[in-house]
RNA sequence: GCCGGGAUGGUGGAAUGGUAUACACGCAGGUCUUAAAAACCUGUGGGAGCGAUCCCUUGAGGGUUCGAGCCCCUCUCCCGGCACCA
């Protein structure tokens, strides 16, 4: 078969897609619904497009051009995330400036997207790094900081030894550096500090507006991890202090048996204080010995890092205090532990021991002998003996538990004992979370400057007039003030090298004439902060940006965003669902609370949809020392673009993950040579007519009733992201036409083009006009399905004795049910199983089934 | 451990509770060719049979149903996310 030559038609096509007004969205247009398509803009790296991106790129770029075959008026941004860590690196590999390099790599990446023929909104295209855009990146958190959702805090942070940065909790995997794999070390330095914290709440009531996928949902209501359940005051003996601890299941108050408590607690020395008073009195030798132990427990904890304290590998540990505390519901004594499986950072540093409702206390209880007590039986059997840590009683009654025993737990005993507790002064209700505040700091230079001022003087008028609070992290923010809105941008300025310093200093930090400023607050000498914003800063509300991409006043203007947004559909990647989306939501909900997006919009994005992965040709993931990456550039030279396209949207559902396979992909291309060439054939002789007046013979021609089912199985697929099947489709239906051999109109042809269009841009329109439409296919309807074409005269009806098919009779469709029972009963096959047996029942499914139930 | 998603031919994958294996790849045979490649045609889940035909088959085992790949229960394994989180 010949192939058709695609390098001359995207010669041709792709230059009259530049600057196309059927691809730019319309702000207020009102006669068209409008569609907001997003895709997460990438960074863009020196690698060049990846496949991935033209993978789900294309995925977005085909629904949008459904979309507007549709009917609606469709925004389809494109912008660049380019400030980050790879160009910086490259910058100070090579001696050349970021902004240059980002300049390079993003005209490449424009240039291979249309190559690919994506319909991006040109108009629109934004870039992190811009001062016009990243102006409002700064004002964004000079606005966090006035409400008081940004501090400088003194605190411990994962540190990236080799990156030379400070990492968020999310950028630590396995206690390594996400980036470069790197093992994290702890740091404690100043650094400016989100509290994404206070949004907790809404963010996990946000998502029941919103219509994203299930595990998207999931994953963040799993990330912010709310736990609602019981503060708890242990009082110690001999000592005014008392432990807190917080618990989730306060219904197994009385089966406390100790309190365990992190090695960095800070009532740890007053315990040991207390040890020393309580056995001076009696025996001093052994006194010493004991704070001896402590203090070597504390000094072997503080060696094991951070990763093996709490991968869970290691075996738990720990060391009794010498000191009791005081259970309040009982006035049991229990003694205090200090055990390295608590975490100093997570709710009060304290916990409970349950050993008999807990695995983790049922291995530390068995390990050191410590007392268990049973505090839920299972109903069904109350004498039960909690002997192994496996077996936790979920639904159980209350035992040992005082004037709570025989309450269902969990529910019934849960409320019952913390509504008890609380009324007592020793207990609150309290909420934790797994969410921590975000470290906004980075010590590095091609990032957004954060557009803060220190003053020295101001700082000590503040200090004098506030008192100190007790929390392990100390809000510093006395003496830092915001640089005003008309001082923004705070530019990045030219600096000599980039190379962060190994003080944690950006290299900001070197240029005396950027840092020294004066204060906004009395004009005195100060200095700028030389930290930058990590990578998240710019993409928390570029989708806004979007809407209103040239505005100067503001960051978008409100009628604009009114009109756009909800983001429509938005596609990304599952590795944003804790990140990136989760920071954006909280960002624009803040900005919400500012007035500065529209009220009747409280989230930002309807739906979200994740996009599949694509692996090597091996199977395994793709990576440049694996030698599998797969460059879209070379397929596209060998089969064109849309091949590729068509290619990467039949490979699989859109968000499985799949490998690479050049066989499908060629496959594929001899699917479009061959709709080419069935289309250039129809046309080839004869000029056809415009609709079916022209298929001679039959009034409803096979052609019409497959393009009319191929039509409507389309739309139906493509507006759930089931490509795959339509492109299949797609090929069955041209399979079926070609054995048909008859003539078909211009009009039909029209559809199946039409249907081919979103995936294959550039030959669709070749053909389109081939057949004498006018540009553009993208802007033409999508085929108007007639319903009559959909419902067949003849139907394939399946008989089935007991539910085993045994024949299928073709019948006219609407069959009566009598009618067809009799012509089944004298089916030879049918006959044969009829025979002497009783029909019990008859079942019929209209136009599908009929089914005898037999006695056996 | 918790949460989310899976398991269907040699492979990627289709199947509103109603003919399982669409579509594609691969493979086999054929046409064309001196030959090969490309292209095209035919066949292709497993088993029994010369054959019509019959039996079996959607990770395993139960259940609901006239009928289950699909719904329910139990289990195994795989992928993704979270996790000494109290």
């Amino acid at each position: 078969m010949e192939s058709y030559d695609f390098k001359e038609i995207e010669k041709k096509w792709i230059p009259r897609y530049e600057d196309f007004d059927g691809y730019k969205g319309v702000d207020f247009e009102n006669d068209r619904e409008k569609f907001y398509m997003l895709i997460e803009f990438p960074y863009p790296s020196g690698s060049g497009l990846h496949v991935g991106h033209a993978f789900s790129m294309t995925a977005a770029d085909v629904y949008a051009r459904f979309q507007r075959m549709r009917g609606k008026n469709v925004m389809f941004p494109m912008g660049w995330d380019a400030f980050g860590l790879p160009t910086e690196n490259y910058a100070i590999k090579s001696g050349r400036n970021p902004q240059e390099i980002t300049k390079e790599v993003t005209d490449t990446f424009r240039m291979q997207m249309k190559r690919l023929g994506f319909s991006f909104d040109w108009d629109r295209e934004i870039d992190s790094t811009s001062p016009e855009y990243y102006k409002w990146t700064q004002w964004i958190f000079t606005k966090l900081f006035e409400k008081g959702l940004a501090e400088k805090k003194e605190m411990s942070i994962n540190w990236c030894p080799k990156d030379k940065i400070g990492l968020a909790n999310e950028e630590v995997i396995d206690g390594k550096c996400e980036r470069c794999g790197t093992e994290a070390e702890k740091r404690t330095i100043s650094q400016w500090v989100v509290k994404i914290t206070d949004y907790a709440d809404r963010l996990i009531n946000g998502l029941y507006d919103t219509e994203f996928i299930e595990k998207v949902k999931a994953a963040q209501i799993n990330w912010i991890g709310k736990k609602e359940g019981v503060k708890i005051d242990f009082e110690i003996e001999n000592s005014i202090h008392r432990i807190q601890c917080f618990t989730k299941f306060p219904e197994t108050i009385f089966g406390v048996t100790w309190i365990a408590i992190a090695p960095e607690h800070p009532l740890v020395e007053e315990i040991a204080a207390v040890r020393n008073t309580e056995t001076r009195n009696d025996d001093e030798g052994h006194s010493d010995t004991v704070t001896q132990e402590i203090l070597k427990y504390l000094d072997e904890t503080k060696k094991k890092s951070e990763f093996e304290r709490t991968s869970g590998v290691s075996e738990k540990t720990g060391i009794f205090t010498g000191v009791y505390a005081i259970n309040p519901v009982n006035g049991k004594r229990v003694p205090i532990w200090i055990g390295d499986y608590v975490v100093a950072n997570f709710g009060t540093g304290a916990v409970m021991g349950v050993a008999a409702h807990d695995k983790r206390d049922y291995m530390f209880a068995e390990k050191y002998g410590l007392e268990i007590v049973q505090v839920e039986v299972p109903e069904n059997d109350p004498k039960y003996v909690i002997d192994a840590y496996e077996k936790v009683i979920e639904d159980g009654l209350m035992v040992n538990s005082g004037k709570f025993n025989g309450m269902k737990a969990r529910e019934e005993a849960f409320r019952a004992v913390s509504n008890w507790m609380v009324g007592n002064e020793w207990a609150t209700k309290k909420v934790e979370y797994h969410l921590r505040d975000w470290i906004f700091s980075r010590q590095h230079y091609w990032g957004e400057p954060i557009p803060m001022v220190y003053c020295e003087n101001c700082a000590r008028d503040e200090i004098g007039g506030t008192t100190q609070s007790h929390s392990t992290t100390v809000s510093q923010n006395a003496g830092w003030y915001p640089v005003p809105a008309t001082d923004l941008p705070v530019v990045l300025p030219d600096v000599e090298k980039y190379l962060p310093t190994d003080t944690g200093e950006s290299p900001l930090a070197n240029i005396k004439e950027w840092v020294e400023t004066t204060c906004p607050k009395c004009g005195g000498k100060a200095r700028r902060e030389t930290d930058t914003m990590p990578n998240w800063a710019g993409s928390d509300w570029y989708f806004l940006r979007y809407c209103d991409p040239h505005s100067i006043d503001v960051l978008a203007e409100q009628k604009k965003m009114e009109y756009w947004l909800p983001v429509d559909v938005y596609v990304g990647g599952d590795e944003h669902n804790t990140l990136h989306l989760l920071y954006s939501r909280f960002i624009y909900q803040f900005l919400w609370d500012l007035g500065a997006v529209p009220k009747n919009i409280p989230e930002p994005y309807k739906k979200r949809i994740s996009h599949g992965v694509i692996l090597g040709p091996d199977g395994n993931r793709m990576s440049k020392s694996k030698g599998n990456v797969i460059v879209p550039d070379e397929f596209m030279e060998k089969y064109g673009a849309d091949a590729l396209r068509t290619y990467l949207m039949f490979m699989g559902p859109f968000d499985a993950t799949m490998a690479w396979n050049e066989r499908s992909l060629i496959g594929v291309k001899r699917f479009i040579d061959k709709l080419h060439n069935y289309v250039c054939t129809k046309i080839g002789g004869q000029t056809q007519g415009s609709d079916s007046r022209e298929y001679s013979g039959s009034t409803r021609p096979t052609v019409k009733i497959l393009v009319n089912k191929l039509v409507r199985m389309a739309e139906t697929d493509m507006a759930n992201f089931k490509f795959n099947t339509v492109i299949a489709k797609l090929m069955e239906t041209l399979n079926n036409l070609t054995r048909e051999e008859t003539e078909i109109s211009r009009e039909d042809l029209g559809s199946l083009i039409k249907v081919l269009a979103p995936f294959a841009p550039f030959v669709a329109e070749e053909l389109w006009e081939k057949i004498g439409g006018s540009f553009c296919i993208h802007s033409t309807p999508w085929p108007v399905v007639d319903e009559k074409y959909l419902v067949d005269e003849k139907v394939k009806v399946t008989v089935a004795i007991n539910g085993k098919m045994r024949a299928v009779i073709v019948v006219a469709a609407g069959i009566k049910e009598t009618e067809l029972i009799s012509l089944a009963k004298q089916e030879e096959k049918i006959v044969k199983y009829l025979n002497g047996g009783k029909i019990l029942k008859t079942i019929y499914v209209k136009d599908r089934m009929l089914n005898f139930v037999m006695k056996v």
